[in-house]
RNA sequence: GCCGGGGUAGCCUAGCGGUAAGGCGCAGGCCUGGAGAGCCUGUGUCCCUUCGGGGACUCGCGGGUUCAAAUCCCGCCCCCGGCGCCA
């Protein structure tokens, strides 16, 4: 069995194959041929490099045991050899670089499961939990949205306030004055919203640490070299805060620090599958989002996120890809929040991606499913580019090859917390607590136990 | 930030201008009633192959000197110890 880099491997076995995933992902499918011309180039001229350098070395292992004329003679041989030699691996390091380029840039090969599509309007709803509150005017919007599922839904008369005016309403966040000491997508928050806070984290890691994750507190920054192995050049500005000055970039998830940290790994197949729960801010630049969610904590610049994280055989990624949508749902199912799980179209994967599914929580004051997680399968576009591989015993000794990883968030805070504002307030404004986050809240005697109410704030300036 | 020591194959360790030595682990083979011990071979990356094998590359990373660099020179990264600063 061979385990090259399948990026590598399929371009020489089937390209096709990765024709058809640049074309459902409506890119460029000539870069494959310009790959395939490359690896060609590359191959006949390593193979002409080596028997140059080949000389060469039996030329100079000569001139060890020589003297005299011989000796002469034989250095002028080999001074000219070398500067052929050189010439010929300029070439030979231009054709790599270059074909290297052009397969790195070549996303991730799609799964047949995935729908093909060019925008949200063709990802697949696969699944769906709970009993929406629909106010009455969205009626339509949600059914468009369930395309056909048979959804038990409460139809209400009563429109719900929208999570940015819940946190004025019960004057428990403010993203105005965010906005004038930071920017917006910024936000203070005090009191219940934080204790809500950490008890979703909370449940989030104590569900899945006795799933057997390890619970795991990353660095909130890594340098250029580490990052590179985990996102896209794009990420980079569009994405990622870079510290001023220093090699460092802020996280946009603990999934990026996760798979850092196994860089240049080399681990026993009896050590796979390695889980962990990953325990982070995140931070994001939301550069090409302008105008989208601008009110509210539903898309900010930082926020708090556990995420699930796996590096497993190559073999076993399709049934983990399942297994963590799977805990994930357990979680939001646990908070009891009307969801649907959609299998997201060609067109919407980033490169890194082979496959992703999304849990989008319905949102009954925007009449709306929204994404609160993404679970992705990754292959081993990570694994090639931080280089983690594992080891197996095979026929013929040991068989190496990359690991494959997954991530999936369990629970992002804000997110989370826009959710729960708008399923579980009343027609007065309160706020119910999840039953299942109530143990987390217990622990911390001014913590809200079953309900958030509104409150005035003492800071005075606003409500 | 300063001074010293260091980074060698999966792990540990030698080598300090002549083409990576040794040990452990692991895999295969011999031996055995079986196991162990012992002995032999192999052990990273890549290319070519008539599938027998042949060859190149690899000593933290990147340059330089040389016919030849793990070894000498320059820059950078990381680890350990000490000093300084510090929650």
């Amino acid at each position: 069995m061979v385990y090259m880099w399948s990026m590598l491997y399929l371009l020489r076995n089937d390209p096709e194959k990765i024709k058809a995933s640049q074309r459902a992902r409506g890119l460029d499918e000539s870069l494959v041929d310009k790959a395939l011309e490359l690896d060609l180039k590359w191959r006949k001229t390593l193979t002409r490099v080596n028997e140059l350098r080949r000389e060469h070395n039996k030329i100079s292992r000569e001139i060890a045991t020589l003297s005299g004329e011989e000796r002469i003679k034989k250095l002028e041989e080999a001074r000219k050899l070398a500067e052929r030699i050189e010439f010929e691996e300029r070439v030979l390091r231009d054709l790599e670089e270059e074909r290297t380029r052009v397969l790195l840039g070549i996303p991730n090969v799609i799964h047949d499961s995935v729908p093909i599509g060019r925008s949200e309007e063709d990802n697949v709803p696969i699944r769906f939990y709970g009993k929406p509150k629909v106010y009455r005017e969205f009626l339509d919007e949600f059914l468009r949205q369930v395309k056909g599922f048979n959804v038990d839904y409460e139809v209400i008369d009563w429109k719900p306030k929208g999570h940015a005016d819940m946190l004025d309403f019960l004057g428990l966040g403010d993203t105005v004055k965010a906005g004038e000491v930071a920017t917006s997508r910024f936000y203070y928050l005090f009191d219940d919203l934080v204790w809500l806070d950490f008890g979703l984290l909370l449940y989030a890691i104590d569900f899945l640490s006795q799933q057997g994750f390890r619970v795991i507190l990353t660095p909130y920054m890594l340098r250029r070299s580490a990052y590179e192995g985990v996102t896209t050049l794009s990420d980079f500005e569009e994405a990622l805060y870079k510290i001023d000055g220093e090699d460092l970039f802020l996280i946009a998830t603990s999934e990026h620090s996760i798979a850092a940290y196994h860089m240049n790994d080399l681990m026993d197949e009896d050590d796979l599958p390695l889980l962990y729960a990953g325990v982070s801010a995140c931070f994001r630049k939301e550069a090409g989002a302008h105008g989208k969610d601008t009110k509210g904590i539903f898309r900010v610049h930082q926020f708090n996120k556990i995420e699930q994280f796996v590096f497993c055989m190559p073999e076993e990624s399709w049934d983990w890809i399942e297994r963590l949508i799977g805990n994930a749902e357990k979680l939001w199912s646990g908070l009891e929040i009307p969801y649907r799980v959609v299998n997201i179209c060609s067109g919407e994967l980033s490169a890194v991606v082979a496959k992703r599914y999304d849990l989008e929580a319905w949102m009954p004051a925007q009449g709306k499913y929204r994404e609160m997680v993404s679970c992705s399968n990754c292959l081993d576009w990570q694994s090639y580019r931080l280089n983690i591989r594992f080891q197996r015993k095979g026929k013929k000794g040991l068989e190496r090859g990359y690991v494959h990883t997954l991530n999936s968030t369990a629970i992002a805070s804000t997110r989370a917390i826009t959710a729960i504002l708008e399923n579980y307030q009343e027609p007065d404004g309160c706020v119910i607590i999840p039953k299942v986050l109530r143990p987390y809240l217990e622990m911390f005697k001014k913590a809200p136990k079953e309900v958030i109410y509104p409150v005035k704030s003492k800071v005075g300036k606003r409500n």
